[in-house]
Formats: structure tokens, sequence, C-alpha cells
DNA sequence: CTCTCTGCAAAATTTTTGCACTGCT
DNA sequence: AGCAGTGCAAAAATTTTGCAGAGAG
């Protein structure tokens, strides 16, 4: 979670220049949990941005991206998901109401080394994506 | 693994016709460990079948998948990937060439239990995707 | 013979690209 | 002022759909 003033020279010293609808994008995505999609991000952004369009939302995430300013989830949809959560967690989609949830708690470092270790890989990263039925869609079953 | 008097009878079974594209479609997956996309399948496919359409390999694979003859893998490029093995395992991706290859040997259970615990959700699958340089490619330097 | 499946083409969806104009620094 | 960034529209890429004819059971 970076703040604005943070986010700014990061860009800077990436040699990309600082516009409010990149501070935008980055606010829209740490102030959600909800893992949005540039679909989800557009419509957001639409009300406060009305000349924002999607090529400036893929623009902009494939930058903020590249800075390690938030990461890509892809749970099996057919879009991309957004997240500002850059540290190493995973996530949890419900195959009822598609909501997607952090799952931080797990420790994988384990898990990278026996996968460094049978493959021959050198490994740099990694995602676990777990499918299931949330708390709030089994209340209502 | 399944062979043809299989498929066919489990494809009988869920009240779907036996086609020479359907056993065509699987007999290539069945065959191969390069996770294919659709259109690798569509390519692969052109020489024996060359009527075979973009929309009779997606249809198969959706079959395939719903019948747990297949399983759909989402290494997060554009497109998705196929893969005849539907042993629980894990997949991981050649940042330089873009090989996916498998991760069997992982146990992954105390994972799954794990983020059942944390996020509340009733967990009916997962999957865990490393990144990282093949040997092939880390050779090549 | 019936009813599903195939294959074509067209549509839908998501993402990328080209280019004139805007605006940050 | 210079040059990257925005926003529009058009293109590209992937997947889905509708429908007429083919083929499995």
């Amino acid at each position: 979670m970076l703040s604005n003033q943070e986010l700014t020279t990061i860009l800077r010293s990436n040699g990309y220049k600082v516009t409010p609808q990149r501070l935008a994008v980055y606010e829209v995505l740490a102030n959600t949990k909800s893992h949005p999609s540039a679909e989800m991000l557009y419509n957001e952004l639409r009300p406060k941005y009305p000349s924002m369009s999607f090529a400036t939302v893929y623009k902009t995430v494939e930058i903020l991206n590249k800075i390690n300013a938030i990461q890509i989830l892809n749970t099996g949809e057919d879009s991309f998901r957004y997240d500002a959560d850059t540290s190493v967690h995973h996530h949890v989609q419900c195959t009822v109401c598609g909501a997607v949830d952090d799952v931080v708690a797990i420790n994988s470092q384990a898990l990278v080394q026996e996968a460094e270790k049978e493959s021959g890989y050198d490994i740099s990263g990694h995602q676990c994506y777990f499918f299931g039925v949330c708390p709030r869609c089994r209340k209502k079953h």
C-alpha cells in the first residue's frame, strides 16, 4: 500500500510521468479488497474521470505492474484482475458469486523449494488459486 | 489418461455423443506434455481433420472438462491451456520461452486446509502456478 | 429417423495499437 | 518547449453463438 507521495516517487524514478489517472487507478486498487477487473476499474473511475478510457486503464495497470506497485491476477475468468497488495499471498474465488478474497496466512516457502527441486526451474514467483464456496453464499444456500 | 474405450463410455454415460473430433482432441492432449492452448490444438488437428474448426475445439474442451477428462489451466497468458492429466498437480511456466511443465510431487493438502481455515471458504479445488526460468533456457543463457 | 454435433461465419468480449491532442515537468 | 500520456476509434486476439447440414445412435 503506497501513499500518493511514495507512488509519485516510484513512478518518477522509473522514468514514468505522474498523472491524475495513474494515481486514481492506484487509489481505487489500494482502497478495495474486491480485486477489480479492468471493467470494474473503468466503471469505478468513470464518475470522477468521465474522459477515462479503457486504453488508459490498461496502459496504467501495465505500468503499475511493471514498477511492482500492483500485481495481475488470473483466476480463470475471461478477464484479468488487479491487486494493489504486492506481498506474497494467494487468492480464493467463490464458484457461486465470483468474489475473490485474499489468502495471506499460508507459508508457501517450502512449496517453492519443492517445486524448484522437482522441476529444475529457477523459480522467481508463484501464485496459488483456491476455488470453493464463500461463507456468504453458503449462508444463503 | 483414458483409453478410447473408457472415454467413449464416459461420454455416453454423460449423454454426449462420441465423435471422431472429440476422440481426436482428447488424444492430442493425452499424448503431449506441452499443455496446448486452443490454437495449438487446432493446428495440431488440422492436418488430420482439415475441416476442424475453432468452435469445435472450444466446445469439445468444455465437454471434456465437464466430464472431468481434462482440466483447464490459466497460466496468466491471454489464452487458456488444456491438460489431460486430471490428477491434482501443479504447473510451472518458463518466463523466457513460455513452456509449461508439470509439478507433481508437491503435497498441497496442508495448504488447502490452511486456506480453508483462513478464508472460511468451503474449498473444492486449487491450482498453483510457479514462474521462473527452465533448465533449457538457463543453459542457453 | 431423431436429435446431437460439426463447421462456418458472424458476434461478443477483452485487450492492444495508432495517432492527434493534451498536459506534466 | 519537448516529450510522454491520454483518449478516441479502429484493430487484434480469443472465445461464444446461431444455424444449416452431417452424422451418431
